[in-house]
DNA sequence: GTCCTGATCCTCT
DNA sequence: GAGGATCAGGACG
């Protein structure tokens, strides 16, 4: 089974509910998609929006690819690729919700809160212990780091992204109502 | 709860 | 050389 990747925006809705694993040699860790932000190709805000450089040449490759960078000097942030090859789309994944292998996760994160452990998207990466390593890995074979199928969110909303300055009225978010793991309300 | 700030460095112009 | 798809901690109320 695998997630329609066809262009961000739909991938977006249709990721939530799926699940992210990382098998790493410290052990495993899981956790359901709660909160996502589309950015698509002719998107002011999207990294792919220059075009081709060699940070961004993974969002143009072919869908189902992670897509990680480096932000504010200290901070890694995964995407899952989507759309077509050459198109440059991604989906960034901002929050998980913790179902497998929460003491590793605090322990990386030097925190226990069940409910600060990933809520938000480099929160996420520190949590799962996924870093620039894995930059170009796939997602949807069996790799390291997967996508696993979940549940079927009850309920989506919709919203505008956070912390970009372009683009900043397109509603381009998307988390499952009521979840609590989201990063922001 | 809200607001403000410092940390810290990669990427592209 | 500027800016960034962030986070945590402190001040304040």
């Amino acid at each position: 089974m695998k997630p329609d990747l066809s262009n961000a925006l739909v991938a977006a809705k249709t990721l939530l509910g799926w699940r992210l694993m990382h098998d790493s040699p410290l052990g495993l860790t899981v956790g359901y998609i709660v909160e996502t932000e589309a950015y698509s190709s002719d998107d002011a805000a999207s990294h792919s929006f220059q075009g081709i450089t060699q940070r961004t040449k993974i969002m143009f490759g072919p869908a189902g690819h992670l897509y990680v960078y480096f932000t504010y000097g200290m901070h890694h942030c995964i995407n899952v690729v989507t759309g077509p090859k050459g198109n440059g789309q991604a989906v960034l994944i901002r929050a998980l919700q913790p179902t497998l292998g929460q003491e590793l996760m605090a322990a990386r994160r030097q925190r226990t809160n069940q409910l600060e452990l990933m809520n938000g998207p480099g929160k996420l990466t520190q949590a799962m212990g996924i870093n620039g390593e894995h930059n170009g890995e796939m997602l949807l074979s069996q790799g390291p780091i997967r996508l696993l199928s979940g549940l079927t969110p009850k309920h989506i909303t919709q919203t505008t992204r956070i912390g970009i300055s372009h683009a900043r009225d397109e509603p381009w978010r998307f988390y499952i109502t009521d979840n609590t793991f989201v990063s922001k309300r």
